[in-house]
DNA sequence: AGAAAAAGTGTACGCTGTAAATATACAACG
DNA sequence: CGTTGTATATTTACAGCGTACACTTTTTCT
C-alpha cells in the first residue's frame, strides 16, 4: 500500500500549534492541511472528522498534563503501603500548575477539557497521582473517589477562569496561593476524620 | 422612521429557546431570523454581529442566575449592620443550586460562561449575594474578594462539569453534597480565623 | 506482470457569517 | 396634503467552511 504521507500524530501537532498561535477560530481542516502541504480531504482520513481533530487535540491537551516526579517515583500500592509520598502538597500543587500551564498556552482551547466527558475518560495519569497524593494525604479510602473530584473541579475551573480572563486585572498567583492554602487544610480536616 | 418589527430582547429571547432546543450548533443567523420571521441581515441591526449574539446570550444567562430570598430581603450594609441572614448556608446552596440549574438548561452554553470575562461583569447581583452570605459567615473583611471567587470558580467548575457530563454515570446530587458541606467547613474555617 | 488496497487529490455542494446597495414605512414639517 | 428624513428590513452577493464522492497515485503481495 502507498507509504502515508502524514500520520494522526502529526496532524494533531500542526492542529496545536495552529490553535497555539492563532487560535481556536484558526483551526480550519483546510489551515491544518496547507501547514502539512497536503489537501484537506488527507486529513479524513487520519482523524475522522473536525470534531474527530478536536477530540484528538483534547487527548494532546491531556498529555501535557505533566505529573509531577514525586507522584511518578513509586507506584499507588506501594506507596500506600509505605504510607510514602511525604510531600502531597507538593505534589498536588504541581498538578494544578501544570493544569494552569496549559490553559494559559492553549486559552480558548481550555474549554473543549469540559466537553464529550474527556477529562475523565483521558487523563488516567494525573487522576491516579491525585489519587496516591490524597491517599498520603491521609483522606479515608471510601472518599477519595469525591474528595479527588471536589480537587479536580476546583482545579479545573481556576485554569478555565484564568484562560478567560475572568481573574484579569487581579494577582493571579496570590489567589492561588490563597485557595491552595485553604484546599490545603480542607484535605487536612478530611484526612483528619470530618465525616 | 419605520417602526422594528424586532427588538434586541425579542432576538435573544428565540436565540435562547433556540440553543435549548436545538443545542449551540443550531443557533446560526439565519435559524434566529427565520424564528422571527425576519431576514438574517435584520438581526444586524440589534446584536452587532454573531458573536454580539453570543454576548447577550450570556447576558440573558446570567439574568436567569436567581438570587435567593434570603440574600434580596435586605440589602448588605443592613445585614451587616445587624449581623443577618442567620442562614448564610441556605443562601449560598440557592445560589449554587440556581447556577446549576442554569447549566443543565443549556449544557453546551454554559462554557461560554468561562469565556469574555463576562463571568465577572455580569452577574453582579448573585456576586453580591455571595458577598453578603459570607460577611453573615463571618469571613474578615479584607478576605472577602478572595473567598468569593474560591467559591464561585468551584461552583462554575463544577456546574461546568456537570453540564459537561464529566460527571456521568455518577450520583451527582450526592457529590454535590459532599462538596458542599465541604465548602461550608472551609468557610466556618475562614471565619475562625484561620490566616 | 498484475491485483489489491491504502493514501492522497479534485471537484462539487450546501451551509455559514456578513458587506453593500436597495426598498419600506412611518414621523415631522412646510 | 405632499415632501423629506430616517430608522428598519430586504435583497443580493461573496468568500470561507466542512465534507461527500469519484478519481488517481503509490506501494506490497501474489
Amino acid at each position: 500500500m502507498r507509504p502515508a504521507r502524514i500520520s494522526r500524530a502529526q496532524v494533531l501537532d500542526a492542529t496545536l500549534d495552529l490553535a497555539a498561535e492563532a487560535g481556536l477560530g484558526a483551526v480550519t481542516m483546510r489551515a491544518v492541511a496547507a501547514r502539512l502541504e497536503v489537501t484537506p480531504m488527507a486529513l479524513y482520513r487520519h482523524v475522522g472528522d473536525k470534531q474527530g481533530l478536536l477530540d484528538g487535540l483534547v487527548e494532546r491537551l491531556m498529555a501535557q498534563l505533566t505529573v509531577p516526579a514525586a507522584a511518578t517515583s513509586s507506584d499507588a500500592a506501594v506507596e500506600t503501603a509505605l504510607g510514602a509520598d511525604p510531600d502531597w502538597r507538593a505534589t498536588l500543587r504541581g498538578l494544578a500548575l501544570s493544569i494552569r500551564a496549559v490553559a494559559r498556552r492553549y486559552p480558548d482551547l481550555f474549554p473543549l477539557l469540559f466537553q464529550r466527558r474527556a477529562v475523565t475518560e483521558g487523563a488516567q495519569a494525573p487522576r491516579q497521582a491525585v489519587f496516591a497524593a490524597l491517599r498520603a494525604a491521609g483522606v479515608p479510602e471510601p472518599e477519595l473517589a469525591s474528595a479527588e473530584r471536589m480537587l479536580s473541579t476546583f482545579v479545573y475551573g481556576f485554569a478555565a477562569s484564568e484562560a478567560g480572563g475572568r481573574f484579569a486585572g487581579l494577582d493571579i498567583e496570590s489567589e492561588f496561593e490563597y485557595a491552595a492554602k485553604h484546599v490545603e487544610r480542607l484535605i487536612e480536616a478530611i484526612a483528619a476524620g470530618a465525616s
